[in-house]
DNA sequence: CGTCATGTTGAGCGTCATCAACAGGAGTGG
DNA sequence: CCACTCCTGTTGATGACGCTCAACATGACG
């Protein structure tokens, strides 16, 4: 069993710990770094594509997009994040953003300067590692996300998308079982879960009133329950492989 | 200028140098490496999902996708890599492949078994990061698949992939530019295209035609001619910015 | 025989409009 | 101080209509 990790940083060297053994020390001195934190509304931007940020941001509690705003002012969210995420560690081998990091829900948001992030990846080449691996499970994500837009009609894309997001909670102890049920919170407006599909908010009402006539998932309010998951994944085309490196050892 | 890289391996060895100042008795072990490669036909899977390699191949020459294929028969392509790729290096932390790699074209590829590729970074450190940055590189990639594929139309779509696919090619010297037009050879059928872009081939065929008679886009078989790349890259919304870290330095 | 080209037809999804449900804030009165 | 109402902005729900693009042709070209 992984460490038991506490506290607002809980989430976060959870998730760090997955991807690499982390040694005591490194896992206090990242604790520590996160301890001030910032509380931010919903629907604000964290970083703005054409940034240099200085530091990291760490998300502790709330859900953050990632999102590109095009010419016609037609938004298309490539990724989405929860507690224990590091979405802006490229900044430090890239510097100029690409894309914004804007908070959907209420947020609480840590930060770790680049500077500290540096030589803390020197001292602990380990750390390097594992947030390469992170990366490489983001891309997986977006690979998996590519699929969904360009090969998925507008229900199997809704019906995906829930699929990903109940697996990655559950991994973290943000969806509880019984049977074959799974019920979660995923916060997000149907405007929100539009632009995470390439779909309108419109399209998006009437696929997830399909999935609910078909008895696939219940919903009320913010709150979701898949009754039959691999009933779901097989009619979404749902694959968790992708997403393997991300479960957490027990 | 960077150092000129020749044979081969030349592209690989240039590609990695844009990520990180490899030490050159570095450059001679990797050059060494892929020595002995193997000829592939087009349409041939260098790797499946499912497989778990043990070794990474290198691009010397022609053209491979990244695909998944759905239930229902349908593939995505998710990126597209020529000479100097080195697609599958995520084997190294990520065993298990979540996509196909396949050749699009006739192909060159080198092979770097794992445990050479491991005790290398190891020795040189630096070989990590530029895999790591080479990663950040292709998440941004991704992302920007992921609006043109959920937020633009079929012919900006079309075009997008053109301006993307010139931009990178000129870098790497495979591109000829006459004043403001941009001249290059893509070697893809319209299904490949139609699969990368998340577009019938049908559709393709016909956004091409009205890029054409637009006169945006001039084409003889497999080579295209971008007649004024600012004009095509306002229409397509094309921001090279995403690409920056691929940039060879001068 | 695979690829490209082009016409026809219709399904899927976007757009626009309307309305209900709901939350938050300001003001009122107890 | 707390309840109650009114107002307003945001979200969700649903119908009507039109457009984009997929599906299915068929022919031409290497």
């Amino acid at each position: 069993m992984a460490p038991h990790f506490n506290g607002p940083a809980g989430t976060f060297l959870q998730r760090l710990n997955v991807l690499a053994d982390l040694p005591a020390d490194l896992s206090t001195v990242l604790h520590d770094l996160v301890a001030n934190s910032r509380s931010l509304g919903a629907n604000h931007d964290i970083v703005l594509q054409g940034d240099q940020p200085s530091q990291c941001c760490v998300i502790l509690e709330g859900w953050v997009s990632r999102n590109k705003v095009g010419a016609a002012g037609k938004r298309q969210i490539t990724s989405l994040h929860f507690s224990g995420a590091t979405p802006d560690i490229q900044s430090l081998l890239h510097p100029v953003m690409d894309h914004n990091i804007t908070t959907l829900t209420k947020t609480e948001v840590g930060f770790i300067p680049h500077s500290h992030m540096r030589s803390l990846m020197e001292r602990f080449p380990v750390l390097k590692e594992a947030f390469w691996k992170d990366t490489l499970l983001e891309l997986a994500i977006a690979r998996e996300w590519e699929v969904n837009l360009g090969a998925r009609s507008a229900v199997e894309r809704t019906a995906h998308l829930f699929c990903e997001m109940a697996t990655r909670l559950e991994w973290f102890g943000r969806a509880t079982r019984s049977g074959s049920a799974l019920r979660f919170e995923l916060p997000l407006t149907q405007i929100q879960l539009g632009e995470a599909t390439g779909l309108s908010s419109v399209h998006i009402n009437r696929s997830m009133r399909t999935l609910r006539n078909s008895g696939m998932i219940e919903q009320s309010r913010h709150w979701f329950t898949i009754s039959d998951l691999p009933k779901l994944a097989a009619f979404a085309d749902f694959n968790p492989d992708y997403l393997l490196a991300e479960r957490p050892r027990d």
